[in-house]
DNA sequence: CCAGCGATCATCTGCGGATG
DNA sequence: CATCCGCAGATGATCGCTGG
């Protein structure tokens, strides 16, 4: 059960992980920047104040966070520098062998820093090939985070049971199908049947 | 180089409005 | 009536500029 304490320590967390003050936070989610203030999480008798569930629907929209990543961020122990860096995986070395069934790399690659998205969730894709050009440039640094969810339209990096790892738009998907648009060109879509899908994971950020 | 000054920003306190 | 949130004003920290 999350206690007033957690919830307000997971406010601040959220914060300081988008590289904002409590107050930053609040006003990137349109609300006043006091709402978060210390003074204003207890009442003048003593009282625990609690944040509205719109309010805290506002700052996890505002900064793209579910709410299991908020929870997780009320967690002990889950510090800035246990996400300082990440495991990094290049394209051509992406093979279905290495990743075990969430989507998560297995083998122990090189790693990179990162401060401000959670590491726990996270890896690095390093774009070695030109497949992806102009969107995605050879060069560029991709993350993947299979631990959050995936919606329409979301940039993914999809692997295909015995396939190669394709990068692409989420379009569409159902309990039958699952359709994936083209990086450079939207008409080139691509369709699969989810039992041939290893897994499927968000891209959440890129370094260009 | 350093002190003084003003601008800007974050935060705090107190109060009142809106809502249930 | 209790609670949450926005507004106004005050305070303190930080930063950049200027002049000695």
């Amino acid at each position: 059960m999350l206690s007033h304490a957690d919830v307000w320590r997971g406010v601040d967390r959220l914060a300081e992980v988008n590289g904002l003050s409590p107050s930053g936070l609040a006003r990137r989610a349109g609300l006043d920047p006091t709402t978060f203030n210390k003074s204003k999480r207890n009442t003048r008798d003593g009282r625990p104040r609690w944040p509205s569930t719109e309010s805290l629907a506002k700052i996890l929209d505002a900064t793209q966070t579910t709410l299991g990543e908020f929870v997780s961020l009320v967690q002990p122990g889950t510090s800035v520098a246990a996400r300082a860096t990440i495991p990094c995986v290049r394209l051509s070395a992406a093979a279905v062998s290495q990743f075990d069934g969430a989507g998560f790399p297995q083998a122990s690659f090189e790693r990179i820093e990162l401060s401000h998205l959670d590491a726990r969730h996270l890896y690095a894709l390093e774009i070695d090939r030109d497949d992806y050009a102009p969107v995605y440039r050879n060069g560029d640094t991709v993350l993947i985070s299979p631990g959050v969810g995936v919606r329409r339209h979301d940039r993914v990096a999809l692997m295909p049971k015995g396939g190669e790892l394709r990068l692409g738009v989420l379009q569409r998907r159902t309990a039958e199908r699952l359709t994936l648009m083209g990086l450079k060109d939207p008409e080139e879509v691509s369709a699969f049947a989810p039992a041939d899908v290893s897994w499927l994971a968000r891209i959440v950020w890129v370094s260009q």
